[in-house]
DNA sequence: CGAATGGTTCGGAGATGGCCGAAGCATCGG
DNA sequence: CCGATGCTTCGGCCATCTCCGAACCATTCG
């Protein structure tokens, strides 16, 4: 089985801490040249190169050359999710070298970042637990459903559903999504292409922002506008709280 | 974040070859000695030993005395959702080093094969297939919906659904399922708690038998019997090439 | 009790791989 | 055309980790 030694490149590659920060850093999606990702890992652009150039071989990143920059994303999707099963095995692992709630920038990243394409922390769990209870989701932690109420409920917001309904491996009648376990808070919140259509939806929407350089997201007046009265979230005051 | 160093630590010890092999053999969720392990990864037992007393104490995996053997296993499914997610990853990078279709051990395990707790290879496509075309069950790339009609299915051939209804993290209306990607054929087939449910009532019933000393297993008369009138699996022919 | 078997611990040889300084290419701006 | 910037390649130092031989514990069985 030619894949096992794959397996273990793999593995092996995501190992490396330098490494597994750089990761990291791509994992809100965007793609960042060689020196952002050296000083996100604590080292030299040198030793930075080296170890994305290796991964960039193997194929779990991409890159793209713009003029001088060459930018460096995760090659796929599927990198990503891998990235977030290999989180949710550190999560149930984790004694309770509890919540070392430190940092202000930590507590940022708590409140509302995103994880790929999809927002996770406080804002993505509130975000999941609304939609659940006002049954538009339903959610295990195998699997995610998207009912009735929820097609309709994502067309007023103004996210087309035909395209995710096309896009089952098989037939389908129904729109499926998936949950991802949140490091932060423990419990689920939306990913797949329902999560990521969301988060598309509010960025262009300007009911949320990217926080320069770092994974955290802003939620914007005009946001909590929309979270509390078209999405329902009541979770907001917890959130707020900054 | 505390996490990020697990994270590299979990990677680095699933990507050493060695390691990487023990791992995979205790994907069918058995429990096997530190002997077979290290047999299975081509060491000594010294080295296995070594290895294993590093992935019990980080929590990769679990130990059970009996008598003077000791039995290691994946300590929690999480883990094998990881090595899942991984070999996803591979299975996507994997230019065409296409299927090196060697070994009749190999053939057998493409054939059918379990996969942590769920049938995989021929047969698992196959039984998600006949599920999916009997309106049975709803899959995409992301997740899996029992029906209506799979769960009426399911009472009939002796599984009961009521525990996986109660299972939900939320509240939820009906039986989610998961799929999980075969490294073989390239398709979905059936995991998560349905996956598991139809793996061990198969099992339970004699349909399916495991193979000594491999991942593979063997679909028994009587089970072919059920899988073509029950289960109205049409590929049959294909799996049975043996 | 003593031999046999499963398993772990110890110690040292060998290999791998990360890291950085220095130097070499590209691209952009003046 | 020249300097500055982003990035890569090269070379050598150093730490880590894997591996196995040998010896040591524990359990079972004759």
């Amino acid at each position: 089985m030619a894949s096992q030694s794959l397996f273990a490149e793999i593995a092996a590659l995501s190992g490396d801490p330098a490494r597994a920060s750089m990761l990291h850093a791509l994992m809100d999606g965007r793609a960042l040249t060689a020196t952002e990702l050296a000083r996100a890992a604590g080292i030299t652009p040198q030793s930075a190169s080296s170890h994305l150039a290796r991964m960039t071989t193997v194929g779990l990143l991409a890159v793209e050359k713009h003029g001088r920059h060459r930018y460096h994303r995760l090659a796929t999707p599927s990198v990503a999710r891998m990235m977030e099963s290999i989180m949710q095995v550190a999560a149930d692992l984790e004694p309770d070298r509890q919540r070392l709630t430190v940092g202000p920038r930590d507590a940022a990243l708590r409140r509302a970042r995103t994880c790929y394409d999809h927002f996770a922390g406080q804002l993505g769990v509130a975000l999941a637990d609304a939609l659940v209870e006002q049954g538009r989701v339903e959610l295990t932690s195998d699997a995610g459903l998207l009912t009735e109420a929820g097609i309709v409920f994502l067309g007023e917001i103004g996210i087309d559903t035909g395209p995710m309904l096309a896009r089952g491996t098989q037939r389908s009648g129904r729109v499926l999504c998936r949950p991802c376990l949140d490091w932060s808070e423990r419990r689920p919140h939306l990913a797949g292409y329902l999560g990521a259509a969301l988060c598309a939806r509010s960025m262009n929407e300007g009911w949320t922002r990217r926080i320069e350089g770092s994974r955290a997201v802003d939620v914007t007046p005009k946001g909590w506008r929309v979270l509390r009265e078209k999405f329902r979230v009541h979770g907001a005051p917890t959130i707020e709280g900054s």
